[in-house]
DNA sequence: ACCATGTGAGACATCTTTGTCTCATCAAAG
DNA sequence: CTTTGATGAGACAAAGATGTCTCACATGGT
């Protein structure tokens, strides 16, 4: 009976140890297995038994990243409403798992072997398809590709994760300040008037 | 004298292989001394001579990356004109050397040591002091602040040398593709012709 | 022809990280 | 209490990267 006490704890084990190396691994692309192991409040020895070696951490971080990124999505119900809204949802989604993107999007190494790639395809693929629905429909302009949007969106979740992480951006501004950037860009979209008040929020036109 | 010619030679040859390592360490940020030797082909010794070892090569990289960015800071002329045309200067400028950013972006090894800080922070000043410009003339929107657009610069910037070297963007999109989603966004700008109203768009009063 | 200098090739020791091992300890189930 | 199993600590060798060295070769100036 032992065994389902057993399963039990190594599955929060390995969770709590995956969240660990994820965090510090986002700090410290070049941390070593026993400072994973340290940050994890773990020995190297478990360390090692949970994960054959510094090559199925990462690859299980892969794993971790792909599953939180497909959750996000789910969440996020892309197909329902308008696509702004849904990239908003989708970036709320995500925004936990920020940190773990942002390190496996730098760890070219991933994409040497062949392994994990459909996951990421797969992914990329119905973000793309938000994007691109977002064009038919005559929300997104259209001389930015999908492909190219989808990257963007990368790029700014990886920024904002590191900006947060470096206090140079406000936790709580995090979501806002990726989907305004990423949606609305840094132009103003009323004509540069005087110092009206102008806020985040598309008002109705208040003449 | 031979002085002459050997210092003008050892100066063409150290920059030839900082340019060589830097595309090769853009790909893989991980490679062997080895490697980056090859990738400029000489051998490990003339490099090593060059460079006393991997530290003194990736610091400098860093002076590399930073002469760069302010050289294109110069060229750009930020204070002259609209400053979203400045950004439009800006992005033009850096563009040879994004890849070379993207991998000072993520060795974030180089921040715990704090003896080229200054110079980064020197670039930072000016680029946000640009996005401030372009808040206090009216030209950018005030909710976004210059700190968060400074780093989303850095992240599309990345983004984009990424997805041109992996060939979903072409090279020749690049400066387009990160002013327009920088500065415009992903939203359409103009009022909605076909489809239902928009709930998306501040718009203008349509008449 | 002679020498100087940069270079490539390779040997070598050193250091770090990794992967594997053993052993003592501790907690929980029987 | 006994037994089972996980854990931590540490030793150990293997592998890889680095830094240093020597030596042979080529080139270019004297």
């Amino acid at each position: 009976m032992s065994h389902m006490v057993y399963s039990c704890l190594m599955a929060v084990d390995r969770d709590h140890v995956l969240r660990s190396a994820a965090a510090l691994l986002t700090r410290r692309a070049t941390a070593t297995m026993d400072e994973v192991a340290r940050a994890a409040g773990i020995s190297r020895a478990t360390l090692h038994r949970q994960f054959a070696g510094r090559d199925a951490l990462v690859r299980a971080l892969e794993s971790l990243g792909i599953a939180e990124c497909e959750a996000a999505l789910d969440a996020a119900r892309l197909d329902e409403g308008p696509a702004r809204d849904a990239v908003h949802r989708l970036v709320r989604e995500i925004e936990p798992a920020a940190g773990l993107l942002a390190f496996l999007y730098t760890e070219n190494q991933l994409f040497e072997g062949d392994g994990q790639n459909t996951g990421w395809t797969r992914i990329d693929d119905r973000i793309a398809a938000l994007f691109r629905r977002g064009q038919e429909s005559g929300e997104f302009r259209i001389d930015l590709t999908p492909a190219w949007l989808t990257e963007a969106l990368y790029g700014l979740l990886a920024s904002a994760a590191w900006a947060v992480s470096e206090g140079r951006v406000a936790a709580k501004d995090f979501t806002r300040m990726t989907v305004e950037l990423l949606l609305g860009g840094a132009l103003r979209r009323d004509e540069p008037r005087r110092d009206e008040p102008r806020h985040d929020e598309p008002r109705r036109e208040e003449s």
